[in-house]
DNA sequence: AGCACGCCGACT
DNA sequence: GTCGGCGTGCTC
C-alpha cells in the first residue's frame, strides 16, 4: 500500500465515538459517526443520539477511536450540537475522578452538572395521519385516542396513559400504528430559548434633518405618537435600538401609539435576544481597609499558599473573615485575568452576604444556586464560559461550572454539612470535591468557618493545610451573654409556661420592651408534632415507610416526612376506638401557636421548610425581619446560617437535647457547631447580645464548651473519641445501602453481602445493621459499613468493593437487590 | 430512565 | 380467555 491510497483511506474513516448518556448506567456507549459529520467531532462536545427503541437522548462525546466495536452493530449519531466543545477537558477529568470517588456512574456525574437547557430529551408523540381510513373498527379506547387527535392533533405518550387512566398503553398505541391511523414522532423538546425583547428603531429615512422636521407637523395632531417620537429621540444615542419597555417608560404613551407609528413604517421593530440575568452597576472597587486582625490573617495566608494549596481559615463568628475574601480575591483577579469560585451554603446565597460581595464585584459577579430556572442557568454556564464572570458565588453544584481559568476557590462555612448531596448520585462532598477541583487547575483553597469540621481542624493541625486563625470579633463587638436553662429543674419547680422557661420569657419580655427582635430556635424540621392514642398507644405510620406520621396544623392533615405520603388526620383511634388521641412532641409549628397564645399581640414569623418552599417565601420572610415587620422569627436550622440582623438581641434554642441524642458519630460536633453558630447571631452590632439555652441536660459537655466559646475543648474531646473508635479522619468510611421490596430477601441479602466483605476485609466491616428508618418508599433498608484504614490505599478497597458488587448482584436470588454507596457519608 | 417481553392474577 | 400489572433485562 502507498503512501497516496493511504491518504484517501484516512480522509474517508470512519469514526466512532464513545459517549457519555445523561442517565445512570454502568457505562458508555459506542456510536458511529457518518461522514459528514467528521469533522464537526471533538470531545467534549454534545450529540444527538438515539437510545433504545424510542428516546433521544443529548449525549456527551468523551472519547473517539477508529476501532469499530466487535460484538454488536453500533447506531449512528444523528447529530452534532454544539460547534466548540460544551464540556472542557478539565471538566472532563473532574468528571472522571467524582465517577471514580464516589463510586457512581459518569452519567449520573453528567446529568448533575449539566444545566438541564443543555440536555434535550425526546418525547414520543402521536399524530393522526392525514390518510387515515375513519372507517376502521376500533375498540373504545382506541376511539376516546383517535377523537381526542381529531381535536389537538397530538397527544403525548403520557397524555395517553392519562387519558385512557392505565399504565399499559403501547399495545393500544401499536394497534393504531398497525391499523395505519397514527404516525409516532420523536419530539425533541428544546428547552433553551433565549428571551427575546422588542427594541425600536426609527426609519432611516428621518435620519435625515429635514424629513424628520416634516414628520414632527405630519404628527402634530397626533400628540401621544408625538410624545414616543420625542422620547425616542431624548433616549437615542447615535442610532442603537431602544428598548420597547424604555421608551414606553420615558414617554407617557401606550403601546398603541407605538403601534400606529410602526403601522406607519416610522418605527421599526426589532427582536433581540436578551439576558435574563439582572445586571448590576459598573466596574468594582474594593474600597475598604482591613483591621489590623484581618490584614494579619490575609498576610497569614498568602505566606501559606507560599507551601499550601489549601488554608483553613478559622475565624471566630463576626470577625469579619468576608472581608479577608473580598481582599483576597481582589487581589487575584487584578493581578491576572483569572477566575474565582466561592461556595456558600445554599441558605445563605439568598441573602445579605451575596448583595455585599456583588457590591463590590459588579457587574463580575455571577452568582448561581438552585433556585434560579434552568435558562438562567445556561447563562451563567455561558458567561463562566467566556469568562464573562470572575467571581462565582454557588452552592455546591457550583463546582461544575466550566470555569476557564479558575485560581481560587473559597469554601466559607466549610463545616457545613449541605456541602454534601444525599440523594441522588453523585453523592459528593461539594468542600473536598472542591479541593480537587483546584488542584485540576493548580489553584489555591481557602475554607472558612467560625467551627471547623473536625476533618479539616485536623488536616490542618497535622501540617497537609495551613492554618490562620482570627481570634477577635470585628469592631470589639462583644460575645453575647449565654445562659443555659435546666427544663428539668423548671419542670420541678413548675416554672415552665408551655414550652418557655421561666427565664427564656423574662428575657423575652425584657426584649420586647426595648423593641427589639427575637430569634427562637427549634431543631425540628418543621413538623414534628405525632398523634399517639392514650388508652392503646397506637400511633398512625406512613403506609410506604417505617415512620410515624406527623401532624401538620395548617393543612389539618399527617404528613409522611420521608415519601410525601399524605392522609386525614384521625379523632378516634382505628386500634381500639378510643377519642382520647392527643398530640405529642413539638415542631416549629406547635411552638408557634404556643408563643401566639402567650403573645397575642406580637408579630410572629416561621421559618423552616413549611414556609420557605416557594421562590420567595425564604427572601420575604427574611425582609419583613430586617424591617422590623416581625417581632419573633421562629425557625429551624435556617436561622443559623448566613442571617445578620442589627435588632436582633435574644436568641432562644428551645430544646438543645434534639441535637445531642441524635445517633450519629459526629452528633456531637454538629450540635457544638450548630449551637456556636445559632449564639453567634445574638447582637452582632448593637449591645452585647443575648442566648438563652434550654436543655434537660445542662451538664453536657458541649453546652458547656458552646457556652465558654472553647472550640479547642470540643475538638481535642472530639478528636480522641475519634481515634478511639477509629473514626475519621482517622479512617475511611464507605455506607452500604442494601434495599430491597421484601424484607426476607433483604435479610438474606444483606447477610451475603456482609459476609462476603468481612471474608475480605475482616474486622473494618460493620454491620448489616437496621438504620433508624428501615422502610422508606415501600423499600426495607440495611446498612453496612466500611471502616477503611486511614493507611491502605482506599482506591484498592473500592477496586475489591466495586468486583464484589458486580458479583453480588449477577447472583440469581439478589439481582432485584438495590445498592447504593455513599463514600465518606457526611 | 423508559420500554419490551413474559409471567400471572382478576375479571368478563 | 383476555386485559393489565409487575418483574426483569437491555439500550451502543
Amino acid at each position: 500500500m502507498n503512501g497516496f491510497e493511504n491518504d484517501i483511506f484516512t480522509e474517508r474513516e470512519t469514526l466512532f465515538v464513545e459517549v457519555i448518556l445523561p442517565l445512570s448506567l454502568a457505562k458508555n456507549y459506542t456510536y458511529r459517526v457518518p461522514f459528514d459529520l467528521n469533522d464537526q467531532i471533538e470531545i467534549g462536545k454534545r450529540v444527538v443520539v438515539q437510545f433504545g427503541k424510542h428516546k433521544i437522548y443529548t449525549a456527551l462525546i468523551s472519547g473517539i477511536t477508529t476501532k469499530p466495536p466487535t460484538i454488536y452493530e453500533a447506531k449512528y449519531i444523528l447529530d452534532v450540537i454544539d460547534s466548540a466543545p460544551s464540556v472542557t477537558p478539565t471538566q472532563l477529568k473532574f468528571w472522571a475522578w467524582m465517577t471514580d470517588y464516589y463510586m457512581c456512574n459518569e452519567g449520573d456525574v453528567m446529568a448533575a452538572a449539566l444545566p438541564a437547557s443543555l440536555k434535550l430529551a425526546s418525547e414520543t408523540i402521536l399524530i393522526l395521519r392525514e390518510d387515515f381510513d375513519d372507517h376502521v373498527e376500533l375498540s373504545e379506547k382506541e376511539q376516546i385516542i383517535i377523537s381526542t387527535l381529531k381535536k389537538q392533533q397530538k397527544l403525548t405518550v403520557n397524555d395517553v396513559s392519562k387519558l385512557l387512566g392505565q399504565k399499559t398503553i403501547y399495545p393500544i398505541i401499536n394497534n393504531l400504528l398497525d391499523k395505519e391511523l397514527i404516525l409516532v414522532a420523536e419530539e425533541v423538546i428544546q428547552k433553551y430559548k433565549p428571551l427575546m425583547k422588542s427594541f425600536i428603531i426609527l426609519n432611516e429615512f428621518y435620519n435625515d434633518e429635514e424629513n424628520l422636521k416634516q414628520l414632527f407637523n405630519v404628527l402634530d395632531r397626533a400628540p401621544k405618537q408625538l410624545d414616543a417620537l420625542l422620547a425616542y429621540i431624548k433616549l437615542n444615542k447615535g442610532g442603537i435600538p431602544i428598548a420597547k419597555e424604555q421608551l414606553l417608560e420615558e414617554s407617557n404613551c401606550g403601546p398603541a401609539a407605538l403601534k400606529a407609528l410602526t403601522d406607519k413604517d416610522i418605527f421599526t421593530v426589532l427582536k433581540r435576544p436578551v439576558s435574563r440575568l439582572a445586571a448590576h452597576d459598573d466596574d468594582f472597587s474594593v474600597n475598604f481597609t482591613l483591621n489590623d486582625g484581618q490584614q494579619n490573617a490575609l498576610n497569614q495566608i498568602n505566606n501559606a499558599f507560599e507551601e499550601k494549596d489549601v488554608v483553613l481559615l478559622h475565624g471566630v463568628t463576626a470577625s469579619g473573615k468576608t472581608q479577608v475574601y473580598i481582599k483576597l480575591i481582589e487581589e487575584i483577579i487584578n493581578k491576572s485575568d483569572s477566575q474565582v469560585l466561592f461556595l456558600l451554603p445554599e441558605i445563605a446565597l439568598t441573602t445579605q452576604i451575596v448583595e455585599r460581595i456583588k457590591k463590590y464585584f459588579g457587574n463580575s459577579i455571577g452568582v448561581y444556586h438552585s433556585k434560579f430556572n434552568n435558562s438562567e442557568r445556561v447563562e451563567i454556564w455561558n458567561k463562566v464560559k467566556h469568562g464573562a464572570y470572575k467571581v462565582i458565588l454557588g452552592a455546591r453544584s457550583a463546582v461544575f461550572l466550566p470555569f476557564q481559568d479558575l485560581k481560587l476557590i473559597v469554601v466559607d462555612e466549610e463545616h457545613e454539612p449541605s456541602y454534601k448531596q444525599y440523594d441522588p448520585a453523585p453523592r459528593y462532598q461539594a468542600r473536598d470535591s472542591a479541593i480537587y477541583l483546584a488542584h485540576l487547575y493548580k489553584a489555591k483553597v481557602i475554607l472558612g468557618s467560625a467551627t471547623p469540621s473536625l476533618e479539616s481542624y485536623y488536616n490542618a493541625l497535622n501540617g497537609k493545610y495551613g492554618l490562620v486563625e482570627m481570634k477577635e470579633r470585628f469592631g470589639g463587638v462583644q460575645l453575647p451573654n449565654q445562659q443555659v436553662v435546666s427544663i428539668a429543674e423548671e419542670t420541678k419547680k413548675k416554672s415552665m409556661v408551655s414550652y418557655f422557661s421561666s427565664v427564656l420569657i423574662k428575657d423575652i419580655d425584657l426584649a420586647l420592651s426595648k423593641k427589639e427582635q427575637i430569634v427562637l430556635f427549634q431543631n425540628r424540621r418543621g413538623y414534628a408534632t405525632i398523634l399517639i392514642c392514650a388508652t392503646c398507644g397506637y400511633t398512625p405510620k406512613c403506609v410506604n415507610c417505617d415512620v410515624s406520621l406527623t401532624y401538620h396544623k395548617s393543612s389539618g392533615k399527617l404528613h409522611c416526612h420521608y415519601c410525601g405520603y399524605l392522609q386525614s388526620s384521625v379523632n378516634i383511634c382505628p386500634a381500639c376506638g378510643s377519642v382520647h388521641v392527643e398530640q405529642k412532641g413539638f415542631g416549629t409549628e406547635r411552638i408557634e401557636e404556643e408563643l401566639r397564645l402567650l403573645y397575642p399581640e406580637i408579630t410572629i414569623a416561621r421559618l423552616d421548610m413549611d414556609t420557605t418552599r416557594t421562590k420567595n417565601g425564604l427572601q420575604q420572610i427574611l425582609t419583613d425581619f430586617q424591617d422590623k415587620k416581625t417581632d419573633i422569627l421562629i425557625g429551624t436550622q435556617m436561622v443559623a446560617k448566613g442571617l445578620d440582623f442589627d435588632n436582633l438581641s435574644l436568641i432562644g434554642v428551645i430544646n438543645a437535647d434534639t441535637l445531642l441524642g441524635y445517633p450519629d458519630f459526629r452528633a456531637y460536633e454538629r450540635s457544638y457547631q450548630l449551637l456556636a453558630q445559632v449564639a453567634g447571631r445574638a447582637g452582632r452590632r448593637a449591645d452585647q447580645g443575648n442566648v438563652c439555652i434550654q436543655t434537660y441536660d445542662a451538664d453536657n459537655r458541649i453546652i458547656k464548651q458552646v457556652v465558654d466559646n472553647d472550640y479547642l475543648g470540643m475538638y481535642n474531646d472530639e478528636i480522641a473519641e475519634r481515634e478511639k473508635f477509629q473514626y475519621p479522619p482517622f479512617s475511611r468510611m464507605i455506607f452500604i445501602s442494601v434495599k430491597h421490596k421484601d424484607s426476607n430477601v433483604l435479610d438474606r441479602a444483606a447477610a451475603n453481602l456482609g459476609q462476603t466483605l468481612k471474608a475480605k476485609f475482616g474486622q473494618r466491616v460493620l454491620g448489616p445493621e437496621q438504620p433508624l428508618v428501615s422502610r422508606v418508599r415501600n423499600l426495607y433498608i440495611k446498612q453496612i459499613i466500611i471502616k477503611a484504614d486511614k493507611h491502605t490505599a482506599i482506591q484498592k478497597v473500592k477496586n475489591v468493593l466495586r468486583e464484589t458488587l458486580t458479583e453480588f448482584n449477577a447472583t440469581k436470588d439478589f439481582k432485584s437487590v438495590i445498592i447504593q454507596i455513599d463514600v465518606d457519608p457526611y
